[in-house]
DNA sequence: CTTCCACCGGAATTTGTGGGCA
DNA sequence: TGCCCACAAATTCCGGTGGAAG
């Protein structure tokens, strides 16, 4: 036991073969210079530039599919611009918010409160008195507020606009202080279902991010990984190996650094001196792996037992049926003494094992014998389902 | 052409937990 | 202390639905 401890130590202790920094490659790491973007840096720099003069600019929406560089744009320009605030004597503040992450309107309005500098409980407090809290605060101060709301579709679909209708309204509310807002969306289609008077405020200026190609993903890796890289641990053709399957995939940049990453790691863990294309095959099919693997053991009990019988049944018959697959349930659930959920949570569970992408749930139409869903298994991941699922019995 | 199945899925409501404020 | 609040999971209620069987 001991000596694998030991062993990890020593790997880890001591200088790598691989890694020069890893920091460069996690996701959430910003560097100096967005290749590619300096169009939309420029752009976005230009609209905000005349908060040095003390003026509020319009707000601004920002459209791209992910991994096309919006998150890191937006917040590159408002933080350096933000820094210069302070040798021109403007009062500026940002906020940033993922509204996917953050996902209820107490908990935006309360982060945003919170990165102006108030210390907001997270319950407790109706959200009228939260909103009132970030009025007074803005007027006390005096400044401009820049906030920007990530990944606003979310949470447009689950809350709806009324928030986003206050906060473009804020400013008629206040006289010393003014709130810019910078939306950033995946959906191009989600404005459409905004009330008209949102939708013109928020789109006032609206900027597209185009994804990148494989040409330009192979710049970003290259860019990082001479700073992330032993010097001669990864040569150009695995860089451009790692850009051409990223970019099949929808040009989506983070992909393609998570893929360098877990690619140098395995290189690590294997005690090569150089990351291969072999490698990065590896590191693509282990983040498909561990990613099943992780959504399936930290899932809820009775989600946990529908899957199972879903497993069971598609194992013996290709596909199951909502009906089938609660019946199961229903029998297992009693066996084991928990009281079984009611059909309609379980038609729900269904859903939600579709969207993380565990089972495929097509609703189909059988005519006569009524509508239900039609659940599959991917076959390859099957294997990785049921092992995260042994501790059922 | 009509019926009618076996669910779907929206909406409202409940339950239980954790917490703020005066 | 009493009243108000947020919130996730679950329940209750119920109006659809679309095509194969009749």
């Amino acid at each position: 036991m001991s000596e694998i401890i030991d062993d990890l130590i020593k790997k880890t202790g001591t200088v790598s073969k691989i890694f020069m920094d890893r920091e460069v490659l996690q996701p959430d790491y910003v560097p100096d210079t967005l290749p590619h973007r300096e169009n939309e840096i420029r752009r976005l720099a230009e609209h905000l530039i005349v908060v040095a003069r003390g003026v509020r600019p319009s707000n601004v929406l920002i459209y791209g599919l992910t991994g096309t560089g919006k998150t890191a744009v937006a917040r590159y320009v408002v933080r350096k611009i933000v820094e210069k605030s302070a040798s021109l004597g403007t009062k500026l503040k940002d906020a940033y918010v993922n509204t996917r992450k953050v996902d209820t309107t107490y908990r935006v309005i309360a982060e945003i409160a919170r990165q102006l500098g108030l210390m907001i409980p997270y319950t407790g407090l109706a959200v009228s008195e939260v909103y009132r809290r970030y009025v007074n605060a803005l007027e006390n101060w005096g400044g401009l507020h820049v906030v920007i709301l990530d990944e606003i579709d979310y949470y447009v679909r689950r809350e709806g606009d009324d928030l986003l209708y206050k906060l473009v309204r804020i400013n008629e509310e206040l006289s010393s202080s003014k709130v810019v807002l910078i939306g950033i969306t995946n959906d191009i289609n989600f404005v459409e279902n905004l009330d008209p008077r949102v939708r013109s405020s928020l789109g006032e200026v609206e900027m597209v991010f185009p994804p990148y190609n494989a040409e330009q993903l192979y710049t970003i890796l290259k860019q990082r990984a001479e700073k992330a890289f032993v010097p001669g641990a990864i040569s150009d053709g695995v860089i451009s190996f790692c850009a051409a399957i990223a970019a099949r995939e929808h040009g989506d940049a983070r992909r393609a650094l998570d893929l360098l990453r877990v690619a140098g790691e395995i290189a690590e863990r294997e005690d090569a001196t150089e990351v291969t294309v072999e490698h990065v095959r590896k590191a693509s099919v282990e983040i498909e792996e561990g990613r099943v693997y992780q959504t399936v053991s930290f899932l809820p009990l009775h989600q946990k037992l529908v899957l199972k019988e879903i497993l069971e049944i598609v194992k013996n018959k290709g596909s199951a049926t909502t009906g089938e697959v609660y019946l199961a349930y229903v029998n297992r659930a009693r066996e084991l003494g928990y009281e079984p959920l009611t059909q309609r949570r379980v038609s729900e569970i269904i859903s939600q094992l579709d969207m993380m992408g565990l089972v495929l749930a097509e609703v189909v139409n059988r005519g006569r014998r009524g509508v239900t869903k039609m659940i599959k298994v991917k076959p390859d991941i099957m294997k990785n389902i049921e092992e995260a699922l042994k501790d059922l019995g």
